[in-house]
DNA sequence: ATAAAATCGGTTGTAAACAATCGATTGAAT
DNA sequence: ATTCAATCGATTGTTTACAACCGATTTTAT
């Protein structure tokens, strides 16, 4: 059966995932490469680019790792918007 | 039926309890106070402070803010022991 | 133009996060 | 000594991440 949604994806996810795309872009790296040395599928990073899905902890600090940056400089000045 | 985990619970996530639980030391707060602040049940915070569930990047960013900390002071550092 | 990669939308099985509850124990403060 | 918070182990229903695959389309490079 059809597997919907329920809740709104946060805007930080979405911004995560900009930045992902960013880096990708300013060093010329190939999603395919990002995705294998990152031990990911390459349609689960596509999701992660785009703010379809969001990552666990250990999703990002294995990007970070395949894009060689600081787990830092993907989260920096992330902000969560939520309702308490 | 008994719920049992199948993979191995990364160093790095391990870690990042450790640190939780130190600020929050640190800072003289309440688990309870700081599992509220958070949007989170205490058993639920309990938990990523021993170490036994992995978070999502949301769910640390609500933390962190619960905390008053940066993110990136939860994760600086953090390193993912990953097999490709 | 053709081949390779990227992008897209969708699907599916399985594992795990999430939320919540319970009972029991321990520690600390009044 | 009693109250409150913390800690622990365990459980359960629901939602979501994860991994993988598919077919189709678009972009990019040779």
């Amino acid at each position: 059966m059809k597997r919907i949604r329920k809740t709104e994806i946060p805007q930080a996810v979405i911004e995560l995932g900009n930045r992902i795309k960013d880096i990708i872009k300013e060093k010329n790296l190939m999603p395919k490469n990002v995705a294998y040395d990152a031990g990911l599928d390459v349609e689960n990073l596509r999701k992660y680019i785009k703010g379809i899905q969001e990552m666990k902890i250990t999703t990002m600090l294995k990007i970070a790792s395949a894009l060689e940056v600081e787990p830092s400089e993907l989260i920096k000045d992330l902000k969560i918007d939520f309702e308490k």
